[in-house]
DNA sequence: CGTATTTCAGCTGTACTGAGATAC
DNA sequence: CGTATCTCAGTAGAGCTGAAATAC
């Protein structure tokens, strides 16, 4: 429950404070991603999202729409497309990024910084944990299950 | 990010659990704070569940449907209404809360009891920090702003 | 051949807005 | 009167499944 509640508060403000701007929080998350690393594939971006493949795709047409990013054939594998930010995308997204200062701000005065790296580990350890591939690594027989927790195992 | 993560893989997980019994994660959190606490209004559950009325009302006419909680006027205040759950009700939650036990074994591997009281006082520093309203508590003229976050707040 | 990336078509749950009824 | 609780109607974003095309 406080999970819940902490995600969706942060969910909430986020849209609230990029509504004028047309862009929700979850297209912001993508965004984000990208102005942090460009050139990516969208399954790199479904796993850093916590999303799936339908949704980003889809997210990332709509974004493509309003001119923000563009995907083209990623040179080396034919299958994947290299998502890139536009440099509308990039002015966008520093736009976005102004208005939610205001967000941010609450963070970093709620937590000092010794605490935000301590439940920025907790986070994670909590999302490995859950997310680590279903018990079971699927005898001979299992169904792949989609979206994200999916992807290749490099062990 | 992580903050995301980590509540995307819970919740995914927690509807893998649940499928087979034709109940969602969310509705699972309604009959959570049920079984914890009966017979409270619907704006009680909102603000519990971090959600907003509307949406509440129609999960819980969903789970009315399926004979799980049941929906009488209040008696001291003709406007709200009490949510109780009913006898199936609990005996389904009690099986949902089974199913949901390699879920929560998970989470309780990975956080040592030490660490699970931080991450939740963590948690709810962030999440008050981000609920509370909207800044400028509404000069005169703000309009209300519903869902959750609305509430009357007994200073 | 099997597997991986993406797309298409469709479905569902849910969060939202706006309006209204009812009761305080 | 204003405010609070809830309902109804409708919208939209986003997560999901199944199937397919394409490339590895």
């Amino acid at each position: 429950m406080a999970l819940r509640a902490a995600y969706w508060a942060l969910h909430r403000q986020t849209d609230a404070s990029l509504q004028p701007l047309g862009v929700t929080a979850n297209q912001f998350v993508l965004l984000s991603l990208l102005a942090e690393q460009d050139g990516v594939t969208q399954r790199d971006l479904v796993d850093r999202a916590s999303s799936d493949a339908n949704t980003v795709g889809a997210m990332l047409a709509a974004l493509e729409d309003k001119g923000l990013v563009m995907r083209e054939r990623h040179p080396e594998d034919g299958r994947a497309r290299r998502v890139v930010l536009s440099k509308a995308g990039r002015q966008v997204y520093r736009k976005l990024w102004a208005r939610s200062e205001d967000v941010r701000d609450r963070i970093l005065a709620a937590l000092p910084p010794g605490d935000r790296e301590d439940l920025l580990a907790l986070l994670g350890r909590l999302a490995r944990a859950l997310d680590s591939r279903e018990r079971e690594p699927s005898p001979p027989g299992g169904k792949p299950s989609r979206g994200l927790a999916t992807a290749k195992w490099r062990s």
